[in-house]
RNA sequence: GCGCCCGUAGCUCAGUCGGAUAGAGCAUCGGCCUUCUAAGCCGAGGGUCGCAGGUUCGAAUCCUGCCGGGCGCACCA
């Protein structure tokens, strides 16, 4: 089964490969930028016409005439300077979305190529609560797992939680002075945020504290008991709260995604002497480095990537190397998708090369940076709250959902209290993820609550409140008995709606592709606009003709699977009523 | 100093890798609810795609140089 975009692309690129004799010549078969263009237009036509030295038109029109008879398409014909506009043929449109319409199941289409895709994203600081500044990660990296699982791939999610290194010697030497103190541990630990932030100023301020600190780091790493007991109740607790907010969120990591940097402790000696058996290992300034090639620092000297220190601990490019190796070699990775803010891009430039070098990681094995951009204030900085802090993760979603069930309020919802209450906490949350989603993940952006909790456009409630008014149709029709199966396609809502139905695994497949998941909610505020349309011009319940009736149903039915499947992906849930 | 990213409508953002007349939402103005949920639909105004060159049939997109902004660059993660 293929796409139709596939379908016309390779039709199209056996008869330029027929006349043209140049085997890798694409068509380059996209939707039509305009209606009057068709559906799809091919654009590969004018750059073969300039390497095979002939008029564009020309051999547009000598390829539209070889195209053989296709079932999917009625007409082609030559346009401008050397495009190929192609018009679907609308028998094998009604096909299509039947056969969609009995197995919904296949409104993905699944890749042709299944690989095994190691996901990396979420991975937490456990030593903190979960801020803002984790959203973007948790979401686009669920997200994208979602999509790849749909379209095929073998999807192994890995939550590499920070759960070691210096800082939680901090923390253990806090909660030792403060038992010493008689405050009650579970108490203190109620607040992660506060507890973490008490520390850090002890940390800071008291050279003591500071040297207990980091003498907690060492027992820890050499496995003393109380420390490890101590540690583990760190852990639990902060594990604990970002499953709150997992599931909160609709996220789907769970316990056996964890691979925390914990997991990777034996594994640290073995990646320098790797290393150094490699002879990628150089002595520096008392620590061990490996200098890639390519890297330079501030005074233009060549930059090391530092795998042990001086004191002999170990870095957190150790234990992503170790990653790599696991990855590859357990996981038996052929992608790995590191989720993280892009600001990391030179230390995953360095990583990635490192793991070439030591060949950690095979040349089959692609290492993609899936870099994201960073949640500004309205004044251009690093969000914050107004005094100043970091905003956790939780305050502001429960903020959504607060505002959410203000305008549930304030737009007479059908709905009574307690649903409504339901309702707002979904509404709420999807409103979040879908203004993150929707925006090109590279770049900044600018976070404002009013922004993002406005309910109007290309947002997650104008796509749930499109679903729940088909729902509410569906719920209301009763298909007639004698009607046809047949889909109709006679309004021009009715098309357009219909040829965008069929476009949802291509749009999904871009996102496998390329793993912005923008594409997709681009596609579904498309198809959710397309739907409006139609549903303002196209009158379903209220139409005599049972034919027409049916077939309309059969379209708002589709389309309501299509926004839920699409919504699923970005990890929304749908409503019923709103 | 070097490197990466960015600059598109008053504001917030798209623009799937060079395609035809650059698109949405908000805001502004004007229409559409006794009729399937008006969180909606239709329409209007609003652009020298930072600036200047270049590449070519064609550039917001590619190249060069400027201007402006963000981020990163040795023992944190």
């Amino acid at each position: 089964m293929l796409t139709i975009r596939q379908t016309l692309e390779n039709l199209l690129s056996s008869v330029i490969a027929d006349i043209s004799g140049i085997a890798d010549s694409p068509a380059l078969v996209i939707p039509s930028s305009r209606q009057e263009f068709g559906d799809y237009q091919a654009n590969g036509v004018m750059s073969l016409a300039k390497r095979m030295a002939c008029k564009p038109r020309d051999l547009a029109q000598r390829i539209v005439s070889a195209i053989p008879a296709h079932p999917l398409l009625a007409k082609a014909e030559v346009a401008g300077p050397g495009f190929i506009n192609l018009f679907l043929a609308e028998a094998e449109l009604c096909d299509r979305l039947l056969a969609l319409s009995e197995k919904p199941e296949n409104l993905v289409v699944r890749t042709t190529t299944p690989k095994r895709i190691v996901v990396d994203y979420s991975s937490p600081n456990l030593a903190k609560e979960m801020h803002v500044g984790h959203l973007r990660g948790t979401i686009i990296g669920d997200c994208l797992a979602r999509v790849l699982e749909a379209s095929g791939h073998s999807v192994i999610r890995q939550n590499h939680v920070g759960d070691w290194g210096t800082q939680f010697g901090m923390l253990i030497a806090h909660m030792e002075s403060l038992q010493q103190e008689g405050a009650d541990p579970g108490a203190s630990l109620s607040d992660l945020e506060l507890f973490y932030r008490q520390a850090k100023q002890r940390f800071d301020l008291d050279q003591d504290f500071a040297t207990t600190a980091r003498q907690y780091v060492v027992k820890l790493q050499q496995g003393d008991k109380r420390c490890l007991e101590i540690w583990q109740h760190f852990i639990n607790e902060s594990l604990h709260h970002c499953e709150e907010i997992y599931k909160l969120l609709n996220v789907n990591l769970q316990r056996k995604d964890l691979r925390p940097e914990s997991f990777y402790n034996d594994e640290l000696p073995k990646v320098v002497a790797l290393l150094a058996e490699k002879n990628l290992l150089q002595e520096s300034e008392g620590a061990k480095c490996v200098f890639a090639e390519g890297f330079t620092g501030k005074d233009g000297s060549p930059l090391p990537t530092i795998v042990q220190k001086q004191d002999g601990g170990y870095l957190y490019a150790t234990t992503d190397l170790a990653a790599v190796a696991f990855r590859c070699t357990q996981l038996s990775a052929e992608r790995i998708l590191y989720v993280v803010d892009a600001r990391q891009s030179l230390h995953f430039q360095q990583l990635f090369a490192i793991a070439r070098m030591a060949q950690l990681a095979g040349p089959e094995c692609s290492l993609e940076h899936i870099a994201y951009g960073t949640m500004m204030g309205a004044d251009g900085r690093p969000f914050k709250t107004r005094s100043g802090d970091t905003v956790k993760l939780k305050e502001l979603l429960e903020e959504s959902i607060r505002r959410a069930h203000a305008l549930l309020t304030e737009k007479n919802s059908v709905l009574d209290e307690a649903s409504r209450a339901v309702v707002a906490e979904k509404v709420g949350i999807a409103a979040v993820k879908y203004s993150d989603l929707a925006k090109n993940r590279t770049s900044d952006y600018v976070f404002d609550w009013n922004s993002m909790l406005s309910f109007e456009g290309n947002t997650a409630p104008y796509m749930l409140y499109a679903y729940a008014r088909i729902r509410s149709i569906l719920r209301k029709a009763r298909v007639q008995a004698g009607a046809s199966d047949a889909i109709l396609l006679q309004a021009q809502e009715e098309r357009q709606l219909a040829v965008k139905l069929l476009q949802f695994s291509e749009a999904v497949h871009a996102v496998a592709t390329e793993c912005y998941p923008n594409y997709l909610c681009q596609y579904l505020y498309e198809l959710a606009g397309l739907f409006m349309r139609f549903y303002e011009n196209c009158p379903i319940l209220k139409t005599e003709d049972k034919q027409i009736r049916n077939s309309r149903l059969k379209l708002a039915d589709l389309t309501a699977k299509t926004l839920q499947q699409g919504l699923d992906l970005l990890g929304i849930e749908t409503l019923e009523q709103m």
